[in-house]
DNA sequence: TGTACATCAGTGAACGCGCGTTCACTGATGTAC
DNA sequence: TGTACATCAGTGAACGCGCGTTCACTGATGTAC
């Protein structure tokens, strides 16, 4: 499978590279759904018709980068939670959630396409959604830990329906993975995709314009939501525990 | 002010309606940014100049668009929230969540152009931004009057730093209009805005396909959703209220 | 080591298409006397 | 009520631009003998 590394092989993978990064530049300043083969190639110093050598069309291009934004961001998440201790569990929340939104902020562009408006007429195939867990993912095991630890999410609402069946996918999917344990309950499962959901929402509000005029420092802000929905999640300490499910 | 109602006056409120009808068709199909004058023309049966006679250029279309779309699913979510009787808290919650929802969902294309990626090249103006603030102003109002109730928030998580200077534009721009009372603490104003994201954030990962394979029934979720946020914030009953810092 | 052939990257022209915006025009509607 | 003029909606051609993709081609790199 290793590829020989002469001076043709060589050459294709840097100018594949430089293709993608210059692809990556465009997102920023035209937006995904403008994504534009002949701009990148103009960007890269290429003639229109040379892209064709490296990615087969447009659709196959836009592929590429949704791997490549996906495996950054959850590569960049992974490793930041990888670096805390253990049973510090709200110091793996905290540099996991950091983490996520430090990579987005510093890529507007990267983030739009992976968490903005679809581009129209592009359907991502089967090989996207893997590398596009990959947060979500390590978000469960910080709850799966948090659960084993004995520390559990906030009791639901009162007269709120049985959620087991709505995050029976979710939770499968995890399963399949050993990402949590048999015994976590329902509630952890449908506060850790709230948590995600938000974690998302809150970046998506800041980079789109939502926050204008509605909070100051961005960056404390995401720590102020990080923090509660961590404390809703029982990675994060609250004041006072109203007694949870948590074992 | 009120324009003459002669033949010419109501042919040009018909057109301007059927431009405008014609142009948030297009954002589902073709997406906020693909957004083509020369399409829209071609819907309503003109030929493409002949749009300038009602639109300056295109982005004083999307400006239109804008306008009428805030303003749209702020209606709906005051219609529904208004049809609650007052001291209903949960109610008037449910419903104003639910019809956030529903007027999303029947308009992806709409929902796109409001909360999606923003459109490369156009800054919105400042008439869009009062439109912007109808929904999370419903929130406000509900969240106040729980907090007048004595239901307040959750308590805020140990170790959190004071948010207070993080909302106060929010709050000095809500107090303006004399949504929430000046005793209603930080964590208050803190937790609806965090619901406030969390909401759209849910729809936005629903209609841009991050919930796929992930959540089953998508109202439910949504509803589970709505009803946990609620009790965050202490408009939704909770199981075991902690003792929060309600009066 | 040298030669013959195969592979591949990059070129430049072309295809057919769509875009926003301007402009001089025609013909209908509205207004002042 | 009738006439003269002003206003306005819509037309069609044109401007200069960009797009994705195909294709026959040149010339460099790699491989087999």
């Amino acid at each position: 499978m290793a590829a020989p590394r002469n001076a043709r092989a060589l050459a294709r993978e840097t100018l594949t590279r430089e293709i993608l990064d210059a692809a990556r530049a465009r997102l920023a300043t035209d937006g995904p759904s403008a994504l534009s083969l002949r701009a990148v190639a103009r960007d890269v110093g290429m003639v229109s018709s040379a892209v064709y050598r490296y990615f087969p069309s447009r659709d196959a291009l836009l592929t590429a980068l949704l791997v490549e934004c996906y495996d950054g961001l959850g590569a960049a998440v992974e490793d930041a939670e990888a670096a805390v201790a253990r049973d510090d569990l709200e110091g793996r929340w905290l540099a996991a959630c950091r983490a996520l939104r430090s990579w987005c902020v510093a890529r507007p562009g990267d983030f739009a396409l992976l968490y903005g408006t679809p581009v129209p007429g592009y359907a991502a195939p089967r090989d996207t959604v893997e590398p596009a867990t990959r947060v979500v993912r390590v978000l469960v095991r910080i709850a799966g830990d948090a659960w084993a630890a004995g520390r559990g999410p906030v009791p639901e609402p009162v007269g709120a329906d049985d959620a087991t069946v709505l995050v029976a996918d979710a939770r499968a999917y995890v399963a399949e993975r050993g990402l949590v344990g048999p015994d976590a309950p329902t509630e952890s499962v449908v506060r850790t995709l709230i948590a995600w959901t938000t974690l998302f929402g809150t970046v998506s509000f800041e980079l789109f314009g939502h926050l204008e005029r509605t909070v100051g420092d961005r960056a404390s802000w995401f720590d102020a939501v990080a923090l509660r929905v961590g404390a809703d999640l029982g990675v994060v300490g609250r004041a006072a525990d109203p007694g949870s499910g948590a074992p």
